[in-house]
DNA sequence: TTTATTTATTCCAATATTGCAATATGTGAC
DNA sequence: GTCACATATTGCAATATTGGAATAAATAAA
């Protein structure tokens, strides 16, 4: 008998890839799950008998016994995708075929407490529950700065005064008992790419989320890289430039710091509150402003594409708002600026996923955790 | 029946375990390879059989029957490690309980060709079988400049005219029948930390080998961490410092560059023999010249840090001899250059393995790579 | 129409792996 | 010394997985 761990991680593979269409029949999944036709024969109909999965018609390949094509059954339960940052709370719902159902944000008051914060997001939930169908199968949610994941815990995170060690996980599987699953926000949208954005055949790419700070989420080999202090991607703390006395790349790179410098008003000015809409006028700009920005840009993606060789860099976050112009004129100061780069330009792209992709990357996290019951 | 390959690969786990000392017995062989003690117990049983492995006494511990200890059989074969750059290749040959027996270095002319290194390679080898106790197992080779592993192919190097696209993998192979396997020389080291160095407990560490140009291996999971065109780790061609129209990293931070700039001469004094050697005695300059090399120094951790938040930085190469009062200042001056840096300094260390970490890092992939025949 | 070929799925005997019980071999308490 | 307990290894019936043959369902060729 094999190990009931090792079955129940077959199982939630063949779900996630039936899910995600990198197989489509019994015969494609063996392949991905690299187990013998047989055995993928006989996972594929306990979970249809388990309905989880259902067959949905045939497919005729160029010759022979056409594929008996495997969908996932959307009712047969639904994930909850928290993701969450000073501002704002995003609950997102996705059914059992991974497709987004419902989505709420609420924002939140200048006073808001890691109490509070915390109850809104059992709220969410209890609201996200009244519209779903099927049984709620897992909870993932995406917290901002530093976050313990095995430990379930938040650490840390500067902008909500005693968000601190807050028990995210125990509190929530306590009160929806189900499991609960808990990341950096960042390192979520990495996952929301791969599953509904421009990464679903990468594994290997950067996530770029110039915010109100400035991280990065780096995939390879299909995973997400990990550090000692959970604290992989935090490059907004760099200093910048790097010529000794500067601030943090955060305060002049981040999106408020590119809005104030596209705009030309002093760091006291008060911020838009939609940035993102902000900056959609800015796009065409010209100039000093426009142009340092991008040089400084272009020299962080040579500095990371010479070390990480990425196949693809996405932008997340307002910034985005400048669009294709911007990525294809870092791209080419990047070359221009670092010689070795012209073989191998960066792939500079604007993600695709909009402004709840950190919800649904807390979704898609949960998609991955959450394992079927095996009898 | 389980795949034959996963049988293959589980029973390579096993000798690797068993060599490296994480399991010492049937039991804890048991937990690192996650199968149970029956199975573990068969297969060990089978590898004492082939002449793999041996009993070799009992340990007791606080209670309970004591372990029958598990080593690995010294004689039953060996690996050879080649490495090269444009001055030198270097041989080693290591037994099946990992250990180095032999070491060979061939200096190299001015005017080697492909050709003519190929075939020294092919020499060295022979020789080493000479001297060398049972059956030859598997070749590991580091090759300088761009690799492509899967291939086996080594595709540029530019000290040496004609080195491109050498298919070394085939032609070692048809030479001595035996598996060959090709990487890039710096990732072939961070192999060699890995079962002969400071990595032995780590799976999450970072080397950096400024020699004649400057590039990283990242270790992150265990794995060595790769990219679209084999150049992760390629920061030798940063542009440094990052004010604009500078030079590439490697004119100022390579081992014959800090050389230069310790010595105070200029960039076409001629290089001594030994750069180790002749840096030993530059280890305790003071001044501006050191000073401005720590601040570069800090600035490339510093990056890297708040990037990769790895456990260790195996410093590798000729710069060596400035020793731990290099790496000390390094590591103050980076966090008082990034602030960030405080709460969590980066481990930068000066690496246990010698001149031969190459030849140990290439003969080690040989041993990772080996699998045992099954009957 | 019939037959060969291709691809997908299923059936089944062979076998690898496991869980559990049994056995081996030690320590510590009384 | 004897018994309870702890840990490692082994034996064996139960079971999961596989390879290969058989079957299914299509296209292409004769």
């Amino acid at each position: 008998m094999r190990s009931p761990e090792e079955l129940r991680e077959n199982l939630s593979k063949a779900i996630l890839y039936v899910r995600s269409g990198h197989a489509t029949s019994r015969r494609t999944l063996a392949d991905v799950l690299r187990l013998s036709p047989s055995t993928t024969g006989d996972y594929v109909d306990q979970l249809i008998a388990s309905g989880h999965l259902i067959e949905s018609g045939l497919e005729q390949g160029r010759m022979g016994r056409p594929k008996r094509l495997l969908r996932t059954v959307p009712d047969a339960g639904w994930y909850a995708g928290i993701e969450f940052n000073a501002e704002r709370i995003q609950a997102v719902g996705v059914d059992f075929s991974g497709v987004k159902t419902q989505t709420f944000t609420r924002t939140l008051p200048d006073d808001a407490t890691a109490k509070s914060v915390m109850s809104e997001i059992a709220t969410l939930i209890a609201d996200l529950k009244r519209g779903a169908v099927g049984p709620l199968l897992a909870i993932g949610v995406g917290a901002p700065g530093l976050v313990d994941p095995a430990a379930g815990v938040a650490l840390h995170y500067s902008f909500l005064p005693d968000w601190r060690d807050v028990a995210v996980r125990d509190e929530l599987m306590k009160r929806f008992r189900v499991p609960v699953i808990l990341e950096n926000n960042l390192r979520v949208i990495a996952l929301a790419e791969r599953w509904f954005g421009g990464g679903r055949e990468l594994d290997d790419y950067v996530i770029l989320g110039p915010r109100s700070g400035f991280g990065i989420a780096v995939m390879k080999n299909g995973r997400l890289i990990d550090g000692q202090h959970h604290a992989t991607g935090e490059i907004g703390r760099w200093v910048w430039p790097l010529t000794g006395a500067g601030g943090e790349m955060h305060d002049v790179l981040s999106s408020p710091a590119v809005w104030r410098r596209l705009a030309g008003v002093g760091s006291r000015a008060r911020l838009p509150g939609d940035l993102h809409g902000a900056l959609l006028s800015l796009a065409d700009s010209h100039g000093a402003a426009w142009d340092d920005i991008v040089e400084d840009y272009a020299r962080i993606m040579g500095l990371l594409h010479l070390l990480l060789d990425s196949h693809a860099y996405f932008l997340h976050g307002p910034l985005t708002a400048l669009g294709t112009r911007f990525c294809t004129e870092v791209t080419l100061q990047a070359a221009r600026l670092m010689p070795a780069l012209s073989p191998m330009p960066p792939n500079l792209l604007i993600s695709s996923l909009g402004d709840d992709a950190g919800g649904l990357g807390a979704a898609s996290h949960a998609m991955e955790a959450w394992q079927p019951v095996v009898l």
